[in-house]
DNA sequence: AAATCGGGGTC
DNA sequence: GACCCAGATTT
């Protein structure tokens, strides 16, 4: 009996077919689709989580080299592990993968379905599908950011793509689609696909193997699609801190354990924290964006007495092995760039 | 259901 | 600037 599709109606073995040829011939090769290693997969997918892949790459190979498996990961010093991660952003991952780390030393071995890899801190849906799927072969549909594109723009989906409702029918469609034999390589190649064709603005089309099954596309709509809410506007703020010296060291603080964003980070102080402080020179200024919120950083050089309280004072040469927020680099490297200024014109 | 968490590439 | 990324967790 052979199947006969009727207009409109969607063709998963087709769309399979499709689907699989391609990503053999376009996957990019990157360093986690090299072998199937639970713990390197599982990495890959913490840090991929709203992280893109350019961002991920320097990450990646030095992070294993560090922590080479999961006992290493499990008894690293929290300190080194966020040094590690800094400037990836989304610190509770890092946090999450070391209790994580410790739970898996605790059972004895990686977890090995669906369920089980769900219970660990800091894997959700989406991770526990991803991990089940690339590393043992289960046929669990991931939902990314990606999917929900693909398939929003397939089944011309019009409800706004964040709802729960809209999420869930998009999943029972990627449920229905996923190659059960192959479900680790059919996920990475509608997530490549995705990542690669399906853009978000002017989706390459003409490079897509499944454009003819894209009820999208036949409307015309697939750069209408997915919808989204608005989101709200970014709020902005000034922020003056100070490169205080002395020795060859600079003056740092620490954010307590309970701070609700970088939690354990060293700081630069701001102006507001030393008062008393006594402001030498401008070194310069620039801005950073932390979520909603954009910062306008001036950054000036100071001299204090004697050791405020609640600071410390940190090597120049020791920063590497400590987790040291993104502003407070940014600012070091404009103080550096522009003290390295200041000598070449001969002012003090 | 909505808010929160980093940072950067890209248009 | 706005958008969005191989999301998870808390409120």
């Amino acid at each position: 009996m052979v199947h006969q599709a009727r207009p409109g109606e969607l063709e998963p073995a087709s769309i399979r077919r499709r689907l699989l040829a391609w990503y053999r011939k376009h996957k990019r090769d990157l360093p986690w689709r090299r072998n199937e290693d639970p713990y390197r997969i599982w990495i890959s997918e913490i840090m991929l989580q709203q992280t893109r892949v350019a961002a991920v790459l320097p990450y990646y190979a030095r992070f294993l080299a560090r922590f080479p498996d999961v006992q290493a990961l499990a008894e690293a010093p929290e300190q080194d592990l966020l040094a590690a991660w800094a400037g990836l952003g989304y610190y509770s991952r890092a946090r999450n993968l070391q209790k994580a780390a410790k739970n898996i030393v605790e059972l004895g071995e990686f977890p090995r379905d669906h369920s089980a890899l769900r219970e660990l801190p800091g894997v959700g849906d989406y991770t526990a599908a991803a991990v089940a799927s690339i590393a043992f072969g289960l046929p669990h549909a991931v939902m990314d950011g990606n999917v929900a594109r693909v398939l929003s723009r397939l089944a011309l989906e019009l409800g706004d793509i964040k709802s729960v409702a809209v999420r869930k029918r998009l999943r029972a469609l990627a449920e229905v689609l996923l190659d059960r034999k192959r479900p680790g390589e059919f996920n990475q190649a509608l997530m490549e696909l995705g990542a690669t064709v399906c853009l978000p603005k002017r989706p390459r089309c003409e490079r897509c193997p499944v454009r003819l099954y894209c009820e999208a596309r036949k409307q015309g709509l697939e750069n209408q699609l997915p919808v989204r809410g608005a989101r709200p506007s970014a709020d902005q703020r000034g922020k003056r801190l100070l490169v205080i010296e002395k020795a060859g060291k600079v003056l740092f603080w620490q954010r307590p354990a309970e701070s609700s964003r970088l939690a354990k980070f060293w700081e630069l102080p701001e102006r507001e924290q030393l008062p008393t402080a006594k402001v030498t020179d401008y070194a310069g200024a620039f801005r950073h964006t932390i979520v909603n919120t954009t910062y306008f950083v001036e950054v000036c050089r100071a001299i204090v007495g004697s050791r405020p309280n609640g600071f410390r004072w940190l090597a120049k040469s020791s920063l590497e092995g400590v987790p040291v927020s993104t502003i407070a680099k940014k600012a070091l490297a404009l103080h550096a760039q522009s003290e390295a200024v200041s000598r070449r014109s001969g002012v003090p």
